[in-house]
Parts: structure tokens; C-alpha cells; sequence
DNA sequence: CCCCAAAATTAGAACCATTCTTTTTCTTGA
DNA sequence: TCAAGAAAAAGAATGGTTCTAATTTTGGGG
């Protein structure tokens, strides 16, 4: 059978130089099945599946996995790093500035470094970064006559 | 005498309802006067002009001068936050991979927030960020045949 | 001009995300 | 199956930043 189906997790790694371990499987699959999640809700996840892992299990993972391109570490100033599985576009963020959520914006300007810089002073630009601050819609509608604890 | 003269540090720091201490007027001069420096090469800013002054005092004051919208925080990921006195216009970033530096990009497109979401997830949004991420001149040129002591 | 409340400063400890070190366990290719 | 090397565990350490409580300074009102 010329197996052309869409490769496991653990081909994946093996495909990018990486040991197929069960803390690695299950934290790629964690990252991707998660919406931005921190390192801590990461080992939560990850825990589900395994049990016990710890928490420098999980840094480590994400270092391999960050630096094999699967997956993106985004760190909005202010708060902790999350970790994404969509990689390869260069896509953005809004981030709220109330309740600190995420959400992915596409890159309005085709490809990476989807900006120019006006002026580069010389540097050598690969990427260009957006995070859009903002308020998302639940915190940005003033006093809604709803239940909130807080 | 009509004193429409540029006003003094102390002025500005009165202008935004913040005391004028030797500590703040210090501070502020010396973010302006630098080239986007970081909470210790502030303090020791500060502290040719004034002797001793502990490091939670410039936190302190930073803030306060951040609040007031004297000072700009640039916190690119990775690295201690920066800090800079141009303020008011929407500039950006570029930040080099290797060596860290910093350097202002005008915004191409006028006003805050100079870029606007292709999709905006129904959130509001206030301000784009934007940090182009490189090598600068001297971290881009290789093996450039100088004595560097690496 | 002096006093007082509010604000700034200090010293020191606490915090938290992340990294480092060392040892043990597991994966993989021979 | 074995050994080499990579990954994971455990625990401590690090570093930038913030918090707490006590002290000093500032600036307006008496």
C-alpha cells in the first residue's frame, strides 16, 4: 500500500530529527488540540493522557518542538508563553488587554516578513511581529446585566 | 515674561500630576537621553547624577512615568524590558536576533493603530505593535575580519 | 514658615516563569 | 540484544520584577 494518508504525530517527529517519545506525542498533540495554551495547562494535558510528567518534561519538549518548527511559541509582553500549533504562516495576534486571550489573526500582506519596514536601518529583517492589542468582545461590552464572579 | 519656552523635566513631571523628586526628573532625563536601556543601565544613569538610588526606585519610577505616558515599555520577548522617551507616535521595532539591539522604525501608516486587522475576531482594537525580528549591520555581515572578542 | 497627609523611597523578602545540574530511564540503530 | 546517546526526573538555582512594611520627602494649607 503506497501510504500516502496524512502522518502520525509520531512520524512527524521522526521526520524532524526528533526521538518519538509518548511525552513528546502527546504534548504536540496537547499544543494542537489546545487554543494557546501556557505551559502549566500544556502538563495538565498531557498529564490526562500519561499520568505523572513533569513540568521540565514539558519545557524540554517544547524547546525540541519549537526549534523542529512544529510548533510556535508566542509571548505577548506581560504574561507567560503559549505555545500554538499553527506554523509555516505567518500569521498575528490580538491579545486582550483585559483578560489576556488570544486569538489568531491571518497575515493581511502575503507572506513572511509580511511588513516592510519603512526605513530598516541596515537590519536584516526575516519576520515581522503584530500583536494587536485590544479589548475582545467579552470584556470590551461595559457592565453586561449577567452573573460575574469578580 | 510670556514663558513659552520648552518646558523643564520638572514642568512635564508636574504637567502629568506626578511630584518632582531629583529621582524622577533623573530618571526621565536619562531614558531620553539613552538609546532604549534597560532597568540597570538606568539605575546607573541615575546614579551618576545622583548617588545612591536603590533599583526599586526606578521600577517605582518607571512605572509612574509609563502610566503618565512619559516613557515608553518595550518588552521584546526573550529579553528584560526597555525602555524609551519617545512616546505619542505609533513607532515600531527592530530587534536584532543575535546581539539584541534595538532600533525605531517610524510607522509607515500614520496613526495608532497603524495597521488594522484583517480580521479583527470582534475585538477592539486599540493598538498594533509590530517588532521586526533580524540581524542588524554588524551582527549580519559574517566573519567580517576584525578582532572581535566573541 | 511650619506641619501634615500623601506620595516617594528604601530594604528586604517574595514570586514566578524558566533554566541548570545531576542522575536515571528510555529510544534507537547496530 | 546491547550500547550510545537522548529524554525525563528531581531538585535546586536564577533573574527580572513585584510586594510589604517602615522611613523619608514633597508640597499645599494653616
Amino acid at each position: 500500500m503506497t501510504a500516502s494518508q496524512s502522518p502520525t504525530t509520531a512520524d512527524e517527529l521522526r521526520g524532524v530529527g526528533l526521538r518519538v517519545t509518548a511525552g513528546r506525542v502527546a504534548l504536540l498533540e496537547t499544543v494542537r488540540r489546545g487554543d494557546h495554551l501556557g505551559v502549566e495547562a500544556l502538563a495538565s494535558g498531557v498529564r490526562e493522557r500519561l499520568g505523572q510528567v513533569s513540568l521540565q518534561a514539558v519545557y524540554e519538549g517544547l524547546h525540541a518542538l519549537v526549534a523542529a518548527g512544529l510548533v510556535r511559541r508566542i509571548e505577548p509582553p506581560g504574561s507567560p508563553a503559549r505555545f500554538e500549533g499553527r506554523v509555516g504562516d505567518n500569521h498575528h495576534h490580538l491579545v486582550c488587554r483585559s483578560c489576556g486571550v488570544l486569538a489568531d489573526v491571518d497575515c493581511a500582506v502575503g507572506h513572511a516578513p509580511c511588513l516592510a519596514a519603512s526605513d530598516d536601518c541596515g537590519f536584516t529583517v526575516d519576520e515581522a511581529e503584530v500583536i494587536y492589542w485590544g479589548l475582545c468582545p467579552d470584556c470590551s461590552t461595559p457592565a453586561v446585566p449577567e452573573h460575574r464572579d469578580h
